[in-house]
Parts: structure tokens; sequence; C-alpha cells
DNA sequence: TCCTGATAGTTGTATCAACAACTTATCCCG
DNA sequence: CGGGATAAGTTGTTGATACAACTATCAGGA
């Protein structure tokens, strides 16, 4: 098995890419747990069911949007539930499925985390680059994207604010 | 408050790139837990460790190069170390140091899992790249991470195989 | 010398995510 | 109109990480 290993551009680029995926999850994390008190994937639940018509999704629906097991979402959404931020309905049409809609003060709670979370994103990632560099960025993840998620499951109606 | 969001070029980028960091790292992560049965961050640790002089490095400098707290660099460095990949020795001249250094094995199996782990990389990403884009990608996340650790922390080092 | 503060690491606890097992409901085909 | 297969969620358990508390050692100054 002979292998194919990174020249020096290769690696400087992939060493830094590596360096960005460790500590950026951190930042934006830490922001939202300290301003609001809400995980980065918590966020992330409130933010795609404020987007959707109603601000409701079935859960399933909910899962793909974010990326996230169907357990992994029901423990989060019976915390948020438990908080008020959001509330369960057994799905009209289909007993099995359930829809998940936000409260008012998931509403409000999403309308006030909103402009810090784009701040820091603005902060650490969009300000730090040339508009050449914002259009570069969009090809390079669209490239990498097309290797790790192919059928667009992800990323498809992805809209952070 | 007003806010400054984003208009469709960041928005386009942000999104993408959000997608990226939010699946690239698992993809990683599987391939190593599959095939070798290591975390991400494990195989980080004895990487970090292989490219020291003499395969060992003082429990805080390691904890620095990999971005870890001391406390889960320790946990780790017990459970790799319960494997045989690792020994631990008090350091000379410091009784409050301990030094990490590999073991034969250790160095069997960083030699072993390494060439899978670069083929992953790139599969999902130096390949999916022309050449202008590697460069591009370097220049942008040099940017980010200009912002995200000014006094370079963690990326100095840096040197994935 | 001795005392204070800082450094290096370990251990324990609470939180978060991955995985497996299970329940209930729907679909579809004979 | 059964009945097996699939789909939608929930719950429980385990593994991993963050955070806090603690021990032991070193450094420096009164």
């Amino acid at each position: 098995m002979d292998v194919r290993w990174l020249d020096d551009h290769e690696r400087a680029a992939w060493v830094r890419l590596a360096a960005v995926l460790e500590l950026l999850p951190g930042v934006l994390d830490a922001q939202l747990r300290r301003d609001a008190g809400l995980t980065h994937f918590e966020y992330f639940v409130l933010a795609m069911l404020s987007e959707s018509p109603e601000g409701a999704l079935r859960m399933s629906a909910l899962a793909a949007q974010t990326n996230a097991t169907l357990p992994r979402l029901s423990h989060v959404v019976r915390k948020l539930s438990d908080r008020g931020l959001v509330r369960r309905s057994a799905a009209p049409g289909d007993a099995r499925a359930t829809d998940v809609a936000l409260t008012e003060e998931g509403w409000t709670k999403i309308r006030e985390t909103a402009p810090g979370h784009v701040a820091q994103v603005r902060r650490h990632v969009v300000d730090a680059l040339t508009p050449a560099q914002i259009d570069q960025l969009a090809g390079i993840a669209e490239a990498i994207l097309g290797r790790i998620d192919p059928d667009r499951r992800f990323a498809a109606n992805l809209r952070e604010s």
C-alpha cells in the first residue's frame, strides 16, 4: 500500500483547516452558552423552527435539517420543552408523528439571541475575509460538501440567519 | 442595537462553512473509530507524540499542542496507557511533571493508522479542490485563525502528516 | 527559613452525544 | 382484512467532554 502523502501546499491548507475545525465550534458555543444559556445545537434547533412556516416542524424533518439522529433530537426537544421554549403536539393525520412548535417564549429567545450570534460569526469569520475570499470560501465549502454530503441531506435548506 | 445581518454572499459562504463544520469531524472520526478503534483526538495525541523528538512530551506541552485541557488529556492518556500505546514516567528535574512517550505498540499503531487517515483527508478535502483552491483555503483558514487564536497557541506547530 | 502564590496533574461530578432496545402506528400485499 | 415489514419516537445505557475541587511540588521574597 503506497500512500499519497500531502505536499507542502496541501499540508499547509489542511493543517489550518483542521485548526479551524477544532477551535471555531468552541468559540461559537461559548458565546451562546454564556449569553443565552443555549448549546449551539439547541440554538440551531430554535433557528430552524423560526424559519419554518408557523414555526413548527415534524420531529423527523427537524432531525434532517439539523443533522441529528432522532434519539438525540428527542432528548434535546424534551429539555427545550421543559424550559418552555417549544411545545410538542401529536401530529394530525399520523398518530406516530410529533410536531414541534416554538412557543411565544421560544420566539422571544431566538429573536434576542440571533444578533449576538451573528455578531460572533461576523467577528470571527466574515469580517476576517475579503469579499473575494468570501466567494472563494463558498466554492471551497461547496466542493467539500459534494464529497461528504453528496445528496445534500443536510445542507440543502440551511439558512442560518 | 442594530444588527449587521449577513448579505447573500456572506450567508452562502457561512451556511456552507457551518455545514462542513458540522459534518467533516464526524466523517473523519468515523473512519478512525472503525479502522483503528481510535477517537480523532486520541489519534491526534499519538500523532503529536510521533512528531516529537524521542516520541515523548510533557503533559502540559502535549495539552497545548492538542488544544486540550489538562483534565481531558489526563483521562485520555490514562486510557491510552491502559491499552499499552503510551507510557507515563515521572519527569526528571521536576517532580510535579509527567512525561508521556509512545511505546513500541504506539509507534506501530500510528504507522498503521496514518495512511488510512490521510487517504480520508484526501478523498474528502484535498482531492475535492483545485490547486488554486488549496492555496485559497490556506489563506482563508489563516485569516480566521488570526481571529480565533490570535497568539497561535494551538496552530503553531501543527503538522498532521 | 518559611510562607505565599503559582504550576502540574489527578480525580470526581455533571452534562452532552452515540448506540441499542423497545413501543406504537402505518403501509402494503396476499 | 390479516399480517409482516417499515417508519416515528421515546427511553435507557454507555462513552466522552467540561468544570470544579483537590494534592503535591516548585519559585520567590520577607
